[in-house]
DNA sequence: TCTTTTTTTGAATTACAAGTCAAATTCCTA
DNA sequence: TAGGAATTTGACTTGTAATTCAAAAAAAGA
């Protein structure tokens, strides 16, 4: 990859995570290219030179920080961990990304929603793969009998509701620090594996 | 209440009903008003007849519904219930809502985004007063001795965030029917409580 | 430095949806 | 059933935001 190459890379991405703080701020339909362009101090026309459209700069947002999310938790796999210290950790990483990226799941609860036939099903595709991951975990601890549940897609269901609803009511400001937080969280949504 | 007023007031609640319908189907922003209107087989130079603008039909859809759910959920107070049963029906019933009227906190998880000062405050305080029910019923138990927890807030945030999230994957068509998910959901989610 | 390629700009276009309003229609009541 | 009040209509205005694009500016290479 060329010098210029890379510098294009390095602003794609500066134009992700500036457009993601945005859309976290205002909401998708809310955010304006003008809106997002200024956050870096440029004008909306380049970002056209960037990405296609606003989809697209939405749909790679959202991949780029599920694959960050995905490869974190993954990562669990390859430590020597009890299920349930494995969830914990894992639900501990979804809050992580759910307060400081404001996103993931949230800001798209309703894909189709806002994108278009190809991309609802790459988002759901990619969504499916993160969920599959905390699956993984539940299977893992059920058949090792650290886990007892019967519907196991519900309880991963509910666990990743209740840490999505997070990003609504946290604030920085408030009682709670956001490591308080991922604790309590963590200890309690285990509660329903048991 | 003349019979001109009485009629009135249905096709007030009319329009309040579709518009729940229209909005959670396709989301505050898409939902146009022609669409609402057409819903209904009016045209929406109506609606402005008994709505100011968009924002006071969405700001009294939220609050038709949340006012619905409350008076059911108080009414549990008036049966003799354990606390525990307390709780598991409210969970129903927020669940039974959730589902049916697709709305109640999801259509809005951010109001900033969408309402204008005054009825941000209007619609937090509701939401304040509609979440402190769950929170009496909380209180109720711990000082009974049927719960054991330390953060009740964020105890209570974790119940109805679970819950609130199941409008994102319910469909009637799914695997499980609506009786069964407010059962499995109710009897998990106590846990978080015990 | 000069030329070419990449990047940025901002003005123009386009589309769409909220909100307005005078006129038409429907409904009530005397 | 005539007249006035309530309701509905649909064409019009207005504002906003996405998208396009030719031209300008910046960067790279020779």
């Amino acid at each position: 990859m060329s010098l210029r190459e890379k510098k294009a890379a390095r602003k794609k991405e500066e134009i992700l995570r500036s457009a993601s703080l945005v859309i976290a701020r205002n909401g998708y339909q809310n955010a304006t290219m003008e809106d997002i362009a200024a956050e870096l101090l440029m004008t909306k026309g380049s970002l056209y030179y960037y990405f296609k459209n606003k989809e697209e700069l939405l749909y790679k947002c959202h991949e780029l920080i599920l694959s960050c999310a995905m490869e974190r938790i993954e990562g669990l796999f390859f430590e020597n961990l009890s299920s349930k210290e494995k969830m914990k950790r894992a639900i501990k990483i979804h809050l992580d990304i759910v307060i400081r990226e404001k996103e993931v799941f949230n800001l798209i609860g309703k894909p189709e929603q806002i994108f278009s036939e190809e991309n609802i099903r790459k988002v759901l595709k990619k969504r499916d793969e993160y969920a599959s991951i905390f699956d993984k975990i539940i299977d893992e601890g059920v058949a090792g009998g650290e886990f007892s549940i019967n519907q196991k897609k519900m309880a991963r269901m509910m666990i990743l509701g209740a840490a999505n609803w997070v990003q609504v009511w946290y604030s920085p400001e408030g009682k709670y620090g956001k490591e308080e937080v991922e604790e309590i969280y963590a200890d309690n949504l285990l509660k329903i594996l048991l």
